[in-house]
DNA sequence: CAACACGCCTAA
DNA sequence: TGAGTTAGGCGTGTTG
């Protein structure tokens, strides 16, 4: 019988030993549960080579059984393993004190691997994992599982070595020997299986706000919960259950009497739909905390676990985590706030911004007046708490939020929580543990608080990636080349890796290569390193997906991105990973020689360039100078049979080059696209053979125009292929508009204006749009014209308690002011929403609530955003054509006073003359003379 | 007024 | 946030 697996635990069994639990999906989608025994948490301790046996002696004196093995030290070059003892204990909880008690045995020196969770120790010792298939040879009901009547099976306990791997997703990793033979099929000829199909359930909680305050648990009640589900449930695709008695026209509307068997409603669903999938919006912070306390308070057993045990709610210092065996529990808030740039992640904006679907919306003032009433009223609350799980539920289905996380547990082969949950860390060290037994070297356990802040306080040794500085202002007919997975594409060129950085054993013959960073690598002659080999791997089936998704269905192809994707992440996780101070495996070594060899090749490429001078185009091809020479002998062709660009790098940064074609001579004729396309092909191949393998720079697309501000500000008029064709398009990096500390007015007008200015060479229409955003500013009245309010807004994240600012921000005054209002209040890690109003004193106190000003009939300080949020980047844009402040406010007489005048004059007019004037004022005073 | 620290967000 | 990395611009407010 074959089971995805999706998660896993372990228990008891009689004597104490433990068994693990494999909870899985069959391919038809029937939960199944494998109980595996036999296996037996373990952990390596190196020791001196003359103390074996009275290691092994003392060792075996705590009841613990320990085995000599040879194996290879985590970092460091090594020509011979050191002697290791493998320990095995019983109880996998006992592993964590052994560790000290061996530590201490005469002749260990270190320990490792000691920390591994036993259910993670099970599956990468199987060479199983999270989201891939499993056999199990199932002597009795494993094969007519599929056709059993319904519900769950328990198999087992089975020997745990009656499980084995199962096909082979295309990202599921294989093994060394495999090297040979990229791609999928490289695998044994394993057949990739789809996945099974997951049950999801969204659920959304409604609570009854005292007097429109945030509701809590300790005194407001869960009034609704609303669910909904994909495959429908009994044929509904959702369900209201309420708490109250009331007279349900609507099946789909479950009244429960009380809030007591509302829950218990919840729970009996819950289990009865038996759920993959349990999903919700916030749910880790606010739902699940919430039910927890009153589940608690009303005495409901929370028991929805597959294993029967309750959901837990662990609160971890700023974070909640949820987790029910063998469910996969997925907060979204979190996962929408990882993949999308918004600016604000309320439900109501992320389901507009991502879904195009209105959320409708009650106000917590009006709750409990619905609560109580019937009819339409209490309709309008049903439909409302409707909306919420319905929209949570299609946040997960309609954007495919998972599949990106599929493929990234099947690839590293963590738990699908794990990897929902987790970062890169978890991944990455999942994905070593494999690659590293293979190869017979063990891993450390995770740094201590001790070793982490010696490493972090170390790690500011950790030099980055090389930014050129650009040529400013607008440049014309622009190549843009890039490095295609550059740190990984180094790694692999250059053999660097864990195992094979100079330590304190040199190689037989002496070979290595030393980075510019210092240090010393050894030749992949000597030993080839694993990281690299791990990393051509990954390159090798990222490739062969790529090609495969040209001729994929449109099904496949969205299964098959999820799977580039996630192996695009791991492969660039590992540079990163290497120089994270918390790491199992941190070596500075080498992630400085990665970046090293980096700059010293970004520059290098930029010279390259130059010294190819320029490039020819002559009968649909792309030539060298010396090409050029020598196909034409001695008679050089005549003008007009050619076309000469002369190349020079304008910009770079890290991995890419921005290179200039510049017509030769006065008549010189601007490059065509074809011809372009052709140039950038050619010096990409030029560089791309002067480099060693796997390192290739690649044509990425062709700019007729752009405008380089400062480094890593830019905007280009891009024109790239796709499928034959030429599509255009403004990109913009670093800039006001793609930043979401900034107003929407300033995104839309420099927008608009880089259009202007790119695509059509328009400045003095440029010029005209700031002028008018200017006017409209000036004679803003938000009584007449209330929709400017929004494109006003300014979000900025909050992102530490107010006692941890150092100076005042605006959006932390504000919170301060929400939470004295006694209203709702932005936590930790909200993007707070504010408008800047009219009135004396700093900016950073003058932040205030959009809805509050509009409702308070609070005057918005239109000299702010006509200074502070219009001019400065509508000028970084315009300046370079001669444009000067004066030109984009000139307006009447009246109005170009008050625009002059500092933020705040107004009110300084009526204030009394005694008072200080203000620092900032003082000094726009001052240069109010300069005009 | 220049130099600086802080905070935020983005590029890669 | 129980954590992939550094480079870099810019606004705000303070300091010398």
């Amino acid at each position: 019988m074959i089971f995805q697996i999706l998660d896993a635990n372990y228990v008891y069994d009689p004597d104490g030993f433990p068994i693990v639990q494999l909870f899985g999906t069959t391919p038809s989608g029937r939960p199944v549960t494998v109980q595996a025994s036999g296996f037996r948490p373990y952990f390596y301790a190196r020791i001196d080579e003359r103390r074996i046996d009275s290691a092994i002696d003392g060792i075996r004196e705590m009841g613990l059984s320990a085995e000599a093995v040879d194996r290879f030290r985590p970092v460091g070059y090594q020509r011979r393993p050191s002697k290791m003892l493998k320990v095995v204990a019983k109880d996998p909880k006992s592993v964590r004190d052994f560790r000290e008690s061996v530590l201490s045995v005469p002749g260990v020196l270190e320990v490792y691997e000691t920390d591994v969770l036993f259910k993670n120790r099970f599956l990468i010792d199987l060479d199983l994992g999270g989201m891939r298939w499993a056999e199990v040879e199932a002597g009795n009901g494993g094969s007519d599982l599929e056709t059993a009547p319904a519900g769950s099976a328990t198999i087992g306990p089975v020997p745990y070595t009656s499980l084995r791997p199962a096909g082979a997703g295309p990202a599921v990793a294989g093994g060394a020997e495999r090297e040979k033979v990229p791609g999928a099929e490289a695998r044994g000829g394993a057949k990739a299986i789809p996945n099974a199909p997951l049950r999801t359930l969204a659920f959304d909680i409604e609570c009854l706000p005292l007097h429109g305050a945030m509701p809590s648990p300790e005194t407001s009640p869960v009034i609704m919960v609303s669910l909904a589900f994909d495959p429908p449930y009994k044929g509904r695709e959702d369900l209201v259950l309420v708490g109250r008695d009331l007279d349900c026209p609507r099946g789909d509307v479950l009244c429960c009497g009380g809030e007591r068997a509302m829950l218990a409603r919840f729970v009996e669903i819950l289990k009865d739909y038996d759920p993959d999938v349990l999903a919700g919006y916030n749910s880790a912070e606010f739902d699940f905390p919430y039910l927890e306390e009153r589940a608690r308070r009303l005495n409901v057993e929370v028991r929805v676990g597959r294993d029967g045990g309750p959901w837990r709610v662990r609160k971890i210092v700023n974070q909640t985590r949820v987790e029910i065996t063998g469910r996969i529990v997925v907060d979204l808030l979190p996962l929408v706030r990882s993949s999308f740039s918004l600016k604000r992640y309320t439900l109501r904006n992320a389901s507009l911004e991502l879904l195009g679907v209105e959320k409708h919306d009650v106000d917590p003032k009006e709750m409990e007046a619905l609560w109580t009433s019937s009819g339409d009223d209490f309709a309008r609350l049903v439909s409302y708490s409707r909306r919420d799980s319905y929209l949570a539920l299609h946040l997960l289905t309609d954007l495919q939020l998972l599949d990106k996380y599929i493929a990234l547990a099947q690839t590293s082969g963590s738990l699908l929580q794990d990897v929902i949950d987790g970062g890169q860390t978890g991944m990455v060290e999942n994905f070593l543990f494999r690659k590293f037994q293979e190869r017979g070297r063990v891993i450390p356990p995770k740094p201590d608080a001790d070793l982490s802040s010696a490493r972090a306080a170390q790690s500011s040794e950790l030099k980055g990636g090389e930014v050129l500085e650009p040529k400013k202002g607008l440049v014309e007919d622009v190549l843009i080349l890039d490095y295609r997975s550059l740190y990984p594409s180094i790694m692999m060129a250059h053999n660097l890796c864990y195992s094979t950085v100079v330590t304190d054993e040199r190689p037989p013959s002496g070979g290595v290569v030393k980075p510019p960073s210092g240090g010393e690598f050894v030749l992949p002659g000597e030993a080839p390193g694993i990281v690299p080999g791990v990393l051509s791997d990954l390159l090798a089936q990222r490739t062969d997906i790529k090609r495969r998704m040209k001729s994929a269905s449109e099904e496949e192809r969205s299964i098959l991105d999820a799977q580039q994707y996630a192996l695009k992440i791991l492969l660039n996780s590992f540079y990163g990973y290497s120089g994270y101070a918390r790491a199992r495996l941190y070596s500075l070594p080498l992630a400085n020689a990665v970046t090293s060899f980096g700059r010293t090749n970004i520059l290098n490429t930029k010279r390259m360039v130059e010294e190819i001078g320029s490039v020819y185009v002559r009968d649909g091809k792309a030539l060298l100078p010396e090409e050029m020479a020598s196909a034409s002998g001695d008679s050089f062709p005549a003008v007009g049979e050619f076309k000469r660009f002369d190349l020079s790098v304008v910009y770079g940064d890290t991995d890419s080059v921005f290179i200039r074609l510049k017509p030769f001579g006065g008549s010189g004729v601007k490059p065509t696209l074809e011809e372009a396309e052709l140039v950038g092909g050619k010096i990409a191949e030029t560089v791309t053979s002067r480099l060693p393998p796997p390192m290739e720079l690649v044509f990425e697309a062709f700019a007729r125009r752009g405008l380089f501000l400062v480094k890593k500000r830019y905007a280009l008029w891009v024109f790239e292929k796709v499928g034959g064709e030429w599509r255009d398009k403004i990109k913009v990096r670093g800039m006001e508009t793609v930043r979401r500390d900034w107003c929407e007015l300033t995104s839309k007008t420099l927008n608009r204006s880089l259009e202007l200015v790119l695509m059509e060479g328009r400045v003095e229409e440029a010029v005209d749009l700031a002028k008018s955003v200017i006017d409209r500013l000036q004679r803003l009245d938000l009584r007449k014209d209330p929709e400017i309010l929004e494109d006003l807004v300014l979000t900025r994240r909050y992102t530490k308690s107010t006692a941890s600012y150092k100076n005042k921000q605006p959006h932390v005054q504000l919170a301060e002011k929400m939470r004295a209002r006694g209203g709702p209040v932005p936590s930790v890690g909200d993007r707070v929403p504010f408008v800047i109003v009219r009135g004396r004193g700093l900016f950073v106190d003058r932040a205030e609530d959009p809805s509050y000003a509009l409702e308070n009939g609070l005057l918005i300080d239109t000299d702010y955003y006509i200074n502070k949020q219009i001019l400065p980047p509508l000028l970084r844009l315009l300046a370079p054509f001669g444009v000067s402040k004066e030109q984009l406010v000139c307006c009447p007489e009246q109005q170009r006073l008050f625009d002059l005048a500092p933020p705040g004059a107004a009110v300084a007019k009526g204030r009394a003359p005694s008072g200080p004037p203000a620092e900032g004022q003082e000094q726009k005073q001052k240069s109010l003379f300069d005009f």
